[in-house]
DNA sequence: ATTGATAGAACATTACGGGAACTATACCGG
DNA sequence: CCGGTATAGTTCCCGTAATGTTCTATCAAT
């Protein structure tokens, strides 16, 4: 229902009011995000009535009421505690490899913390890596991948693809013609190429993580 | 009551609103549905208005909100659980690569949310990495390592290292009589050698992080 | 041919940023 | 009460980017 900069000043207005009791003044606002100027606080303040968000009294100063809240805000104190707890619990679904489906790992004790601004939009999960075949992206033996559920993607994407409903495999996806292929960054590994409907997408590559 | 594709953008509404608590624009609701054209979405949201599933205002950015929540949501095993979990704010210091000291970047807003689980005991800090001089360890351009301050470190390991009190680099330690080296990964670059006194260890690589 | 579903592009509207002029209110001293 | 002044809020302008709407072409299936 907000845009990105409404939602900030919503944000900025709750916190202000639980920490001083009294709601910040235009220039606070502008301070606040950043603006040089105070027109761009009344647009906002204006799309921020218009939605119901808050209300208030023409040309008096401060006179903002809070109607509905900030979801994601906090109180001062709560949130230096809070800000420690930014991150999401994907379920760890098991390893990844050429050659071999991924092994089913469905215990749900698998679980790898995430921060949350690794993950878009969506539904995602983590596969460990197993095999060399795309070192030369970067992506290790041993390394955690953060996935991205999703039945698309676009040429030269990482993604996991399965292969004739059997196989799954991270590759690189190269979109060709009446065919795809499955590249390895690896040297050693050739691209395989199958037919379109051979070829699932099931996820996108989004994040890595490495414990050393 | 709705089409597979009105359920889809259902799905995925719930989603973005429950992870960002902003609705999609029209072109990311594009994106997610694999479409290449808007119009389609157009087409979806307008079902998904008429049936009751969800409000707007016509014209306005972002102007949806969900009635109906879609209630399978929950049910793919592959939804991410947005519960908080252990995670910790790390400051971002700044960049670091080959031959240029870090780049002060002791902006407070710069935090990295880290897993807890990649941290050791000490102190840890974020860097960003640029130039390739660490490839073949599968540490690209653009990559985030996580540090354990640290005054030293083993034969091997992967330091941050600070060369006669003015370059900072990132590289593999090792340790030899009288000296020390100082390696790169990737063979276009030479090992360095210094007297053990003009290399300080100032942490070791404890994590990576990588974004899609 | 007809229908349905996109792609693609054109078009319209809104969002946002900076700047300045202007108005309204609060406050202060006479 | 009055005027002066500081503070706060409003409105307009411009320009750019982002976003939303609409129309036509295309293609596949019937």
């Amino acid at each position: 229902m907000l845009t990105r900069k409404q939602k900030e000043l919503l944000d900025y207005l709750t916190a202000h009011v639980e920490a001083h009791d009294v709601p910040p003044s235009f220039d606070e606002m502008r301070d606040a995000l950043g603006l040089a100027s105070k027109s761009g606080i009344h647009r906002l303040v204006s799309g921020l009535e218009e939605r119901g968000y808050i209300r208030r009294l023409a040309n008096r100063a401060r006179a903002i009421e809070i109607l509905k809240p900030a979801s994601g805000a906090l109180s001062d104190m709560s949130r230096a505690v809070a800000k420690a707890a930014d991150a999401v619990s994907l379920p760890l679904l098991g390893r990844i490899a050429a050659g071999t489906p991924i092994e089913a790992l469905s215990d749900p004790s698998n679980q790898l913390e995430v921060p949350a601004s690794m993950l878009g939009r969506g539904e995602h999960f983590a596969l460990e890596i197993v095999g060399d075949s795309m070192v030369e992206a970067g992506i290790l033996e041993g390394d955690t991948v953060v996935i991205e559920r999703s039945n698309t993607a676009n040429h030269g994407e990482i993604v996991v693809a399965l292969i004739q409903k059997q196989e799954a495999t991270l590759k690189t996806l190269l979109k060709e013609p009446g065919r795809v292929g499955l590249q390895a960054e690896n040297p050693r590994y050739e691209t395989r190429y199958f037919q379109t409907n051979d070829v699932e997408v099931q996820g996108r590559l989004t994040g890595l993580i490495r414990k050393y």
